[in-house]
DNA sequence: CAAAATTAATCAAACGATTGATTGATATAA
DNA sequence: TTATATCAATCAATCGTTTGATTAATTTTG
């Protein structure tokens, strides 16, 4: 059936998403991945022509729909600068939670140094994220919404970054929040409305004159 | 020449770090390091074991001043919340630029679902810095310096975070900034000071009523 | 329709390459 | 001599990939 074997590429996609996350793209060997998945290993070949094409099936599955949707925001011309980086923020923060464990697969790869034709197609797919959230900046700024003074690369680092440092050093900030933040009813109920909150009131403080957030 | 051996030891632990750093632990082959080092690929178990040992010497060699850096400031008296704060800013960027690459290093190690012996001791050793930092925090809450309802642990994790993210990504940020920041000159002169004001700016903006910061 | 031909899917086995580590010989120095 | 340092050669293990055979499914043909 043809659903069946739809199934099962997705399976393996599945996976192997697991498995490269938990062990890195060297430490997830074709064997530890066909042999989790229950497939034969020369599987993995015949559907993706090699382990790094496993890789990117992995990851252009992922990418797509985001994009779209930062695109949509950033689009939207009846909403401020304000409220659409609010929400891409949100949806960041959404996104981001639930692909935990693939997103610090894609950290580890694009903080390689050696440049590879791996990490410069991640790269290359990654800056349009972050140029949509330039843009949204920019308009701010021309609209006057936003300080012109603020310092917009380093905010768009602010923006991922924390998210990433959360995500990607689980062990440090399960320690620091007191909870384990690969549980996912934490991070779903309490974790994620938590940095939401915080990422747009920090945001505000640094980005436009608001009284509200003076306490 | 007794000399000559400690110089020689340093000279394989200065290459194996900046090798670890560009490849990752895994892709860092004992043949790799050692053709770098120009020393013999035996050497390196004679001197260090394993080629976990030769990491875990890299490791050991830098963790110790920081850390009593950070607690002087801390214990200092004299100097109020937001100071001690900011000066902690100024010497972790400082701390960390210079060495960035063995950032990268620990990070990607740090970021391992897998706990192994070595992420725990990474952790371990990283915690003191977190809870360096909250303590300073706590007290500036306590004594009225910064807002009571600040979000403390994002905030650590946005400082951490937030310069992780221009070190780790390396090929994203300098696209981003239109510069390479592997370039020392362009680290020391420009991206350094940039950072620091940044991120007083920005942490000023959210924790404490500051009118100097609107503009 | 059924038999034959073709294509797709699956598998165990093996490939050459590379890995971290070890060996035993040799050189150097105390 | 004794201890340390260095080396080329080699070890077993593991890596990603390929192969050739076999089975299952689909299409073509008579």
């Amino acid at each position: 059936m043809d659903k069946e074997k739809i199934d099962k590429k997705e399976h393996i996609l599945d996976v192997a998403e697991k498995v490269f996350s938990d062990n890195g793209f060297d430490g997830a060997s074709t064997r530890l991945i066909s042999g989790e998945a229950g497939v034969n290993m020369a599987m993995l070949n015949y559907y993706f022509g090699s382990k790094e094409g496993l890789f990117l099936a992995i990851f252009e599955r992922k990418i797509s729909s985001f994009q779209t949707l930062l695109q949509n925001i950033g689009n939207d011309e009846s909403m401020t600068s304000w409220d659409k980086l609010a929400l891409c923020i949100d949806k960041y923060v959404d996104r981001i939670i639930v692909n935990n464990c693939f997103q610090k697969l894609i950290n580890r790869e694009v903080s390689m140094t050696k440049r590879t034709e791996l990490s410069d197609k991640i790269t290359e797919i990654l800056m349009v994220n972050v140029l949509e959230i330039k843009k949204i900046l920019d308009e701010g700024i021309k609209n006057g919404s936003f300080f012109k003074d603020i310092d917009i690369q380093m905010v768009i680092a602010t923006i991922f970054g924390t998210k990433n440092y959360v995500i990607n050093t689980p062990n440090i900030s399960s320690q620091m929040l007191g909870h384990d933040v690969r549980d996912e009813k934490f991070l779903e109920e309490k974790l994620k409305p938590r940095i939401k909150t915080y990422m747009k009131r920090l945001l505000k403080a640094y980005l436009m004159n608001d009284n509200d957030n003076k306490k």
